[in-house]
DNA sequence: ACCTGAACACCGTTCAAGT
DNA sequence: ACCTGAACACCGTTCAAGT
């Protein structure tokens, strides 16, 4: 295929995430190497090296995209039934997202970054964006709360549904089966709220 | 070290392991290799090879110690309090135990069978004795609860703190800072189980 | 300017040969 | 019986040399 300068930079670029991306689905973190992405492209190992600054900053190029393509299913979900409703959604949302990959989501957690290196201020800001989303549903539920409470429990549904979904596809801790997360997230956004609004 | 036949079989194997582990504990599933065990423990590369079947075999014996260490806290929390108290206490030793060694904790979600494989059954079944404990805690908060209901709860409550723990030791999704995991799971439980018990 | 491909320092795993 | 170490088929990354 690719022959010298027969794509620019950016067709280049997208290029190798288009195939690391795709070795990543098939088999994991453990399933991608430079030098297989260079093979599936058509170019020389060292080229990936032009684009990229390492294998790190690549993978941390598609676990930024992966935040996007969730932050865009979350920006979806209607914002006109009750907040309830929309906490729902939002945690049936995320299942669904992360669901239909779950090779290429669990990249966000397989990979860790160097120890020293910290996640860059782009991939950080693109957390904040999704968490903002998470906190802004369940501020109505709250009125009466401090912002600490309600971060805390916008920190916590996302924690539980994670949770879930996690535990779904995990092999060595896999308690849940796949088909059983979606009721499973259900519950435990319903029941945590209804907590939350008892009085003590 | 150790030359030819200094070591019995079970002494060699222990060795492995603990080379294994530290290795793990230093660099997470990505520092471990088996050519760097072999020189730790001062036997060739092939040697591995004669006490477990591969790599995968031998983390998989890890993720197994991993699983009863955890068991045997979990055992440890005392039976005399009320059902509330035991669960909250349970949510705290996962979260004790698991933080002691994150990097280590964290090889059972970064570690996976190549496609196909199967988790073996010895292994499934430390998992199950875990997830006894949890419902056994549990059932007494729901007396006039199905068993599937129960078992429910139980995953739930397993997987929120699965949640907060791996949310909070992340570098990719760390939106709880490991220090304030604690109270996130003291509330998860509470509220959670408060949520159970309200009449809706 | 862009890309190659050899080079370096690594891997996991196997297996004939040694003691 | 147990262990070695060479061999094979791989890695990530660099960088002089080519066009």
């Amino acid at each position: 295929m690719g022959r010298r300068s027969s794509h620019t930079a950016e067709e280049l670029r997208e290029l190798i995430l288009e195939a690391a991306t795709s070795l990543i689905s098939e088999g994991g973190l453990a399933g991608l190497s430079a030098r297989e992405i260079a093979r599936r492209i058509g170019y020389s190992p060292g080229t990936l090296y032009n684009v990229f600054e390492n294998l790190d900053d690549l993978v941390l190029t598609i676990e930024g995209r992966l935040i996007d393509g969730l932050s865009a299913e979350l920006d979806k979900v209607p914002v006109n039934g009750s907040s309830d409703e929309q906490a729902l959604a939002l945690g049936r949302a995320y299942l669904k997202y992360t669901s239909e990959n779950p090779r290429l989501w669990n990249l966000i957690f397989e990979h860790h970054l160097p120890s020293g290196r910290e996640v860059p201020p782009w991939y950080q800001q693109k957390l904040d964006v999704v968490m903002q989303r998470v906190e802004d549903v369940v501020a109505p539920l709250m009125p009466d709360r401090s912002p600490e409470d309600v971060k805390r429990s916008a920190h916590v549904l996302w924690a539980g549904v994670h949770g879930i979904t996690s535990l779904a596809t995990a092999d060595k801790l896999a308690v849940v089966t796949s088909d059983g997360a979606g009721p499973l997230v259900d519950h435990m956004i319903t029941t945590y709220l209804a907590g939350l609004e008892k009085p003590e």
